[in-house]
DNA sequence: AGCACGCCGACT
DNA sequence: GTCGGCGTGCTC
């Protein structure tokens, strides 16, 4: 019996015949190939030979057999997961996207490739011994454990403060779920960026561990995602990626810290991985856990209705105090006479700690040594060539770099418009408060190392971790850093936190006070968390009477979420609205403006009837220009109860433009509640 | 994406 | 005349 395999194609078609773009074609399996749903083959294709991955195995086939081409081998020997064939239907439907894009999320290309030839050392970290952890829960770490494993079926956010002891609830259903035969899968922001929590579960459960992330070396990650794919690794530690991973049975899904906005993906295909997360455990009947002292907003209300079931932790575990909070007016500070980085009081304080022999965090939203570079004589900035953004001037080489692409040049002694040499670098970069606090500490007459880490300086492998230990190793000591040092480190030692300014997350986004406030909750957090020592945190800001900064001065999440719902409610933003932006990028803007038009039209004549949007507008993106290529977009946020089908309707107006000649000079991208509008 | 095919302007 | 630009059709 001849045999036919429908196959999906990595090819990017776009034609006005049929449309392709999810098209799948049907192959003839060679009897002396064995393949199956799921596997991943290589078939001629025009005179091309591309990758596909098989849907399915049938007998008959629509096609003229003149046309029929056999399959001409396997690009792998893997096989994807039954599993995630089936829900790849519903993945495509809920994100808008292409199948071939999932499936190239389900077994990635360095998978798929096979095991690179030059493997060397494994960086993936052994067990250390591990055997038997007693650690007793307190109550309410017990009851959420009982009430996760009693009722698997729900969604659980598991609300905690930092330090009550989340990670213990995560490792007390995990051994539970492995008792039972099942897998358990853990998501964590930026694993990258955290070695300890990987070293934590290998040393409570051994060897059956295994780490996922997009960091990993070529080889590294070949052998943790094949020891998942056939099952001797039981629990995945992962990045947002490893959502995918090939686990079978599940038991659990965590994703811990799940307001962080890495959870998100912000380039092609873009998913939220708490989605994934449910569907996969839907079908697998198991729980998902979203656990954060600082939940997302959406969460939060999905909660507060029933949707997740709310699972709270009141109590520090070693009942060490919360750092205390000071807020700082730095306007005042400048009205007062100080032009400093620092406020008086907070200067003092840095200086008093260190001669105590404590270490301080010092936490900046930005990087680079100064945001923008400007001739004070006529005016001119340094802006990128292909990119609308200006260049971001780094200490390290004197260049001035665009953060959007390769662009580089070095940094101009004098004016490349007037000829001046009164060239001037803005706001504060991580670089130049590392050298400031130098100077105030000799001036002081303090020795203490001052340590810098941001994305620039922890690119290479094992740099991140130098940096963290010699930090942890030498008291005193400052540490001067971005986002990164935000992320669940654990430095005894540091009694202070100062934010330079808190006020560098505010942009111009409904979701920017949700993403301060836990951001700088957390920050705050890495004060204090020895035994009997008080921290404490300065918040540097020229909004002392922000609101936000009130709630996250008392620890009050609830108050702040009530504040933030009733704002949300009242201009319709997310949960009581979707987003949806369409990005249209290409060479030519005329093609693109006219692709904007016919998406326009139908939608305006859509909402006559319907009443559909509380916003529909198209406008040229803010970054209007990135790696030469144009950049529109149409934005619109629609009434919650009509999202779905509106959404439906959005996708196929592009469906339908997709289909014509036009669609060739365009790229059309499509996200719901997108992260970032540039 | 690639490649073929066919319709047009411009130039040795 | 013909060379080559690009709009269009097609790939199991």
């Amino acid at each position: 019996m001849m045999k036919y395999a429908k196959v999906v194609i990595d090819a990017v078609l776009n034609t006005n015949v049929i449309s392709p773009a999810d098209a799948a074609w049907d192959y003839l399996i060679p009897e002396d190939l064995s393949v199956v749903r799921g596997s991943c083959v290589v078939v001629p294709f025009g005179k091309r030979e591309i990758d596909g991955f098989v849907l399915e195995v049938k007998e008959q086939t629509n096609v003229a057999p003149e046309l029929l081409k056999p399959i001409h081998g396997l690009a792998s020997d893997f096989v994807i997961k039954p599993e995630l064939l089936d829900l790849l239907p519903q993945i495509c439907a809920k994100f808008k996207l292409r199948a071939i894009d999932v499936l190239k999320l389900y077994i990635p290309s360095a998978i798929r490739a096979g095991k690179p030839k030059r493997n060397g050392k494994r960086r993936v970290p052994v067990s250390m011994e591990f055997s038997d952890h007693q650690v007793v829960l307190n109550q309410e770490q017990q009851h959420c454990v009982d009430t996760v494993l009693t009722q698997p079926e729900n969604v659980y956010l598991l609300k905690g403060v930092t330090g009550s002891g989340k990670t213990e609830v995560y490792m007390h259903i995990i051994k539970k779920v492995l008792e039972m035969g099942k897998t358990a899968l853990v998501l964590v922001p930026e694993i990258g960026l955290t070695p300890q929590v990987l070293a934590n579960f290998k040393a409570r459960f051994g060897d059956i561990v295994a780490m996922l992330h997009s960091k990993l070396y070529g080889g590294e990650k070949y052998d943790e995602w094949l020891r998942v794919n056939q099952g001797s690794a039981r629990i995945v530690i992962g990045a947002r990626s490893a959502v995918f991973a090939p686990l079978e049975n599940l038991g659990a899904i965590i994703i811990d810290e799940e307001h962080d906005g890495s959870y998100q993906s912000d380039s092609n295909p873009r998913y939220l991985t708490h989605d994934i997360a449910i569907m996969r455990a839907k079908w697998h009947r198991c729980p998902v856990i979203l656990g954060s002292a600082t939940p997302s907003i959406q969460s939060f209300y999905l909660a507060e209705h029933g949707e997740y079931k709310l699972l709270e932790l009141t109590k520090r575990v070693n009942n060490v105090p919360l750092p205390q909070i000071e807020i700082v007016d730095m306007a005042n500070e400048i009205r007062s006479g100080n032009g400093g980085v620092f406020g008086t009081e907070v200067l003092s304080e840095l200086l008093q700690t260190l001669r105590q022999g404590r270490s301080a965090m010092v936490f900046l939203n930005r990087r680079g040594y100064s945001q923008t570079v400007r001739c004070l004589q006529c005016g001119w900035h340094a802006k990128c060539d292909n990119c609308d953004v200006s260049m971001v001037y780094h200490k390290d080489d004197e260049q001035l770099k665009c953060h959007y692409c390769a662009a580089r040049m070095p940094f101009p002694s004098r004016c490349p418009q007037c000829g001046s040499t009164y060239i001037k670098h803005g706001a504060m970069g991580t670089q130049k408060i590392c050298a400031e606090i130098e100077n105030l500490l000799s001036q002081a007459g303090i020795v203490a190392p001052v340590l810098r880490m941001d994305t620039d300086n922890t690119q290479t492998k094992g740099a991140l971790v130098k940096i963290l230990e010699k930090f942890a190793n030498t008291s005193p000591s400052v540490l001067v850093g971005t986002q990164m040092i935000a992320k669940g480190h654990h430095f005894p030692q540091v009694s202070l936190v100062i934010i330079v300014n808190a006020d560098g997350g505010f942009v111009a986004d409904y979701r920017s006070a949700e993403r301060t406030f836990a951001l700088l909750t957390q920050v705050a957090g890495r004060a204090g968390r020895e035994v009997g020592t008080a921290g404490k945190a300065y918040l540097q800001t020229y909004m002392p009477n922000h609101y936000v900064y009130k709630f996250i001065r008392n620890y009050d999440y609830l108050g702040f979420y009530q504040r933030e719902i009733a704002a949300r409610q009242a201009t319709k933003y997310p949960p009581f609205s979707t987003i949806v932006r369409v990005l249209v990028s290409g060479t030519v803007d005329t093609k693109i403006i006219e692709v904007i038009k016919q998406m326009m039209q139908p939608l305006r004549e859509y909402d006559k009837n319907q009443q559909a949007f509380i916003y529909l507008g198209a406008m040229k993106c803010p970054y209007g220009r990135l790696q030469n290529k144009f950049r529109y977009q149409i934005l619109a946020r629609i009434k919650q109860d009509v999202a779905k089908e509106t959404i439906d309707y959005m996708d196929a107006c592009i469906k339908k433009i997709e289909e014509q000649p036009i669609a060739r000079h365009v790229k059309i991208f499509f996200e719901i509640n997108p992260a970032s509008l540039s």
